[in-house]
DNA sequence: GCCAATGATTCCCC
DNA sequence: GGGGAATCATTGGC
């Protein structure tokens, strides 16, 4: 370190201020060896004010207090710190300087594409993303899995607020802590010489440190994407046989419907809350209204394929629902014994009406 | 492991 | 858009 302020030094005496006059009038004690020729004497002014500097730490605090502040008023300063930093940017900074011209990082650029294409960084669509939709027709869903749609979009928003409210935090950090260290360079620059330019790096260092912190959170906000996708497509690809409550209620309404078995969207609904109800006991799941249409979908089309096999279930079911309808009949002739007469409990489901014929088209 | 059953998906038609 | 038909893919019993 001494050696390098030799160094500086010995440069020195030998450099030239350009546009800075050195002669007379300093604010310091005039140095010795004044009297000398022009150029030597500057050269023992510039020696002196160095060998000050060098020796300023040597010196109780007082003193050194009084030496800097005579030292920032000296009219030589100016040049003196022009000098230095010159000298600054010619060695080691220039050599770090050519480093900053970075590509664009790819990895971020992928991260960034990703978060774009996933609906978490740039403009919010309506809540949720294209890629909730893109999923959900990747999964070949119908119209209706608003149950997992909707779960889908708010674990989504939740990503992206909570990414928005860190990158949010990170940026603030970072100006706040840069705006801290050009101030602290700035107010260093009296004392020491600093170029803009080496303020303008290190503003530079400090983005890219900050930057890779951002980066660190986009990749972990994939992997959250990318988590959460393939949980929300792995749980729609995988096939659960409904429970037996569940089949009992769709068969049950399927064969007393076997004229028309074509349930309106009502019914629909009313059969998906009652299979849900039951399976929710059970299992722990939830039936939609699509998986309704699925379910009569592919019982209507496997029932009129094989009529036959579907015989013996058909008559198990009707005589099942014959007993329902003679109990809510026979409890319905008692309560109407016991109080005035009423009509007859249609029950909550529909009437039986099996038929020997099908009816399937 | 095989195979029937079954829920889901896709394509096509009306 | 709803339904039929074919097909896929998974489940569960043997």
């Amino acid at each position: 370190m001494m050696e390098e302020q030799a160094r500086m030094m010995q440069a020195l005496s030998g450099v030239t201020l350009a546009g800075h006059s050195v002669q007379g009038g300093m604010g310091l004690p005039p140095p010795h060896g004044h009297e000398g020729t022009d150029g030597d004497g500057r050269k023992q002014d510039i020696g002196d004010i160095l060998h000050q500097i060098m020796t300023i730490t040597d010196q109780s605090l007082d003193e050194a207090q009084a030496k800097k502040h005579g030292l920032n008023c000296h009219r030589m300063k100016p040049a003196l710190f022009s000098v230095l930093c010159e000298i600054k940017e010619k060695t080691g900074l220039s050599i770090r300087g050519a480093q900053e011209e970075d590509p664009p990082d790819p990895q971020l650029m992928r991260l960034d594409n990703m978060l774009l294409a996933e609906g978490v960084s740039g403009p919010e669509k309506g809540g949720g993303s294209a890629a909730a939709a893109a999923a959900a027709a990747a999964a070949g869903g119908g119209a209706d899995n608003s149950i997992e749609h909707s779960d889908y979009r708010a674990k989504l928003t939740q990503i992206r607020q909570i990414y928005h409210t860190e990158l949010e935090k990170y940026e603030q950090a970072c100006n706040e802590f840069t705006t801290h260290v050009m101030n602290l360079l700035r107010e260093q620059s009296r004392t020491r010489p600093i170029s803009p330019k080496e303020i303008e790096r290190m503003v530079g260092i400090i983005h890219r440190k900050f930057s890779s912190i951002q980066m660190q959170l986009k990749q972990s906000t994939c992997e959250a994407v990318m988590i959460l996708r393939s949980r929300f497509l792995d749980a729609r690809r995988k096939r659960r046989n409904f429970s037996k409550q569940a089949t009992e209620i769709l068969n049950e309404y399927f064969y007393s419907h076997l004229s028309n078995p074509y349930p309106s969207e009502e019914a629909k609904e009313e059969l998906a809350k009652k299979c849900s109800i039951t399976v929710s006991q059970g299992v722990g799941t939830t039936i939609t209204v699509s998986q309704v249409s699925n379910w009569f979908g592919n019982k209507r089309i496997r029932y009129k394929k094989n009529i036959g096999k579907f015989q013996e279930e058909a008559n198990l079911y009707a005589a099942k629902t014959a007993v329902t309808a003679t109990h809510a009949v026979a409890a319905a002739i008692q309560n109407s014994q016991a109080n005035s007469p009423t009509t007859p409990n249609s029950g909550g489901y529909h009437t039986p009406c099996y038929q020997s014929d099908n009816r399937i088209q």
